[in-house]
DNA sequence: CTAAAATTGCGTACACCGTACTCGGTCAGG
DNA sequence: CCTGACCGAGTACGGTGTACGCAATTTTAG
């Protein structure tokens, strides 16, 4: 069972339309879009071939002619969520960067089932491509260099991905309606006392007591921020200036951190088991 | 559908000692560790009912003795795979997160399966309390306040997801053995060829030629680095002495939606234990 | 204009999934 | 002892993705 379709040509570059037989009823971007809003609003695992089908009005064998495995919508659902939006560079980078960020974050969050499934496949549909292509134009105009742009967009994609993903999950647990949600409080509330009773998580405790859980957009702006700074920490960006990228284990002469070659060692060694 | 199983205790509160009845033949630890097996060796969808109970020399129902639902069989598999491993706070804070961004990376990556089902659940298993209570005691231990502490464990912990999720896919990609690996990059040359022969696509372009794809361990570590970096540069952490946390929201360029964060959290004293 | 070829729509069927229901065997408490 | 709780497990149901086959439709060749 492979991931996508065997054999055949990738699904872009199969052709919508025929040459020979009789024009096709409907196309891919159609049963994409179909596909998606049904995800959207009853989540992705709503969104089986029958189901469209029938949204459709037609056979779930039809579907076939249009994409030769489950596994193909996926791909093109994924491409059409996505999207493409421009975006143009600024030349500052924090600022170009948040525009980024948020964006993304946004996409996301519009189709929560978009995450989860982007995070587990190689994509490299069309607007996939220009949006990768949009990023690094924008990267470009702030002046940093090649590797430099890949290594700041991998982090900034990664974090964007995973810090969305824990907002969803926590908002889809949170969107239980009424006496489901209750239930669920009822049922778990029992648990999370007898565990802290117990003693053995002070701290835990402590953190339920005095922090309050910020808001997702607070928490989202937080993290940003954080990994902006480390950004601007390590490349210099003043507008233009190409910076010179520096070493990983080596970091600017601001705040006094201490040894910081001996620290990377142990850490190292202390990732097995 | 709900994502946990209706009414009923938690499962964690469920006995695993019947008080009447005959003695139960397995355990759930058991039944998790045989998923985990066989999620691990040929992913988490051969994981099925029938195929552990199979390997357990059991029927199928069986199994809904011990865990009511499937849900509560990733529940338990999550947790069990977590583990628990204790972490000594050397009081150094760019080494003891770097100590746990790759402990968490590891346990990733001997468990393909777990990130991408740990990310779209809330997990609140007695493993994943313990990993709680001792990160949290980790970062007290570096001097940082509750607030800070919880900014700080959300953004290592989204962006190891993340980020190992990325290199999942790609592993899982790469993985595709002989034949089946080939036949993919037939595929897929052609369609990224003629993609790149539009001129549509100049920074991309550049960035196939130019920049060589780094090894995964590398690419974690520029990541962390850099995350680390924007951390200490926003708390001041440098040998233990407090410092005050700067406000977020101080540059200009930024979209006008969702702009309003600051930190506004007042900073709580971290010293009463 | 007609016949062949290509292609679509789609019904049927199959294997697999999670699991509700059921029933007989087994053990502990009264 | 008996009674009731509990376990093991077979059967069955509704769901899934999809292989196969066939009639209908359109295009092309002669």
């Amino acid at each position: 069972m492979a991931a996508v379709s065997d054999s055949k040509p990738i699904i872009w570059m199969r052709p919508e339309k025929p040459a020979r037989g009789p024009a096709p009823t409907h196309s891919r971007g159609q049963i994409a879009a179909v596909a998606i809003d049904i995800a959207d609003s009853e989540g992705i695992e709503a969104a089986s071939v029958r189901a469209i089908a029938k949204r459709l009005g037609t056979g779930a064998m039809t579907l076939y002619r249009y994409l030769p495995a489950k596994e193909d919508l996926y791909t093109v659902m994924i491409d059409e969520a996505t999207g493409f939006e421009p975006q143009e560079p600024t030349g500052d980078l924090r600022a170009d960067l948040t525009t980024l960020a948020h964006r993304r974050r946004q996409i996301f969050l519009r189709h929560p089932w978009l995450a989860p499934l982007l995070a587990t496949r190689p994509i490299m549909g069309p607007n996939f491509m220009r949006g990768m292509e949009r990023d690094l134009a924008v990267l470009a105009g702030c002046g940093l260099g090649m590797d430099e742009t890949v290594d700041v967009l991998n982090l900034i994609h990664s974090w964007v991905g995973g810090a969305v993903q824990a907002e969803l999950t926590e908002r889809a647990n949170a969107d239980r309606s009424g006496v489901d949600r209750h239930a669920w409080r009822l049922r778990m509330e029992p648990y999370l006392k007898s565990l802290l009773a117990t003693g053995e998580f002070p701290h835990l405790s402590r953190m339920v007591q005095v922090s309050e859980i910020g808001e997702a957009d607070e928490r989202f702006e937080n993290g940003l921020a954080i990994i902006l700074d480390g950004i601007e920490a390590r490349f210099s960006t003043a507008t233009g200036t190409n910076g010179a990228r520096r070493p990983v284990g080596d970091t600017d002469g601001g705040p006094p951190a201490t040894r910081r070659a001996t620290v990377q060692r142990a850490a190292r060694s202390s990732t097995t088991e």
